[in-house]
DNA sequence: CGTGGCTACTTGCATTTTGCAAGCATGGTC
DNA sequence: GACCATGCTTGCAAAATGCAAGTAGCCACG
């Protein structure tokens, strides 16, 4: 298996990199997420499992009942590729 | 729609990139391809028709009834964005 | 203490995407 | 003109995704 396929194994579903870059501006609870990605909240919830299981987030415990989702070392290491796509993404000429 | 979500749009269906990649090394056959990534060939020619018509690459005809498939400019300019990625995908420890 | 509201999910089912296997078309070879 | 290689298409099963509704924990307020 090629690198890029291992990485695509890990964020190359559906919606996987969208909520990575979103985290990029830091720690972000989970109806933020679901708000601003328009995401279906059962996808958002088995993506974030996903990716936590992954090692590239982890759940950041707020007060009351809620929490806020981080990304890791791995997870910030994430930014170049995001960048470089979001980059190519945008000259659609 | 962010610039993100513009270049997972093009290149965020599974295969997709993979098959990219497999073009970076120069123009490929089909047969080549579904050898080489073990792609199912029903994904292979929906991917293939869906990337050239998004202007990522085009069909090269060869002698018989053979073609090659290779990049355009702006399928070669994906190329940044697949290093970044598998050099993330490198490092899964 | 109990009702109501907010947040973070889970669950059931329809729709879409993906995968496997088999078949078809075209062109060349002998 | 029988045979073979290449490049697909087609039919159907399995898996992923999406929508809508429901559940669970916590706290504020009366």
């Amino acid at each position: 298996m090629s690198d890029l396929a291992a990485a695509l194994d890990i964020v190359g579903a559906r919606w996987a990199l969208l909520i990575v870059e979103r985290l990029l501006d830091g720690p972000q609870r989970y109806g933020d997420l679901q708000r601003d990605l328009g995401v279906p909240t059962n996808m958002l919830a088995t993506r974030l499992r996903e990716l936590e299981a992954a090692g590239v987030l982890f759940r950041l415990p707020l007060r009351h009942n809620t929490r806020a989702y981080a990304l890791t070392d791995r997870g910030l290491a994430l930014r170049e590729a995001i960048v470089a796509l979001g980059t190519w993404g945008k000259n659609d000429a």
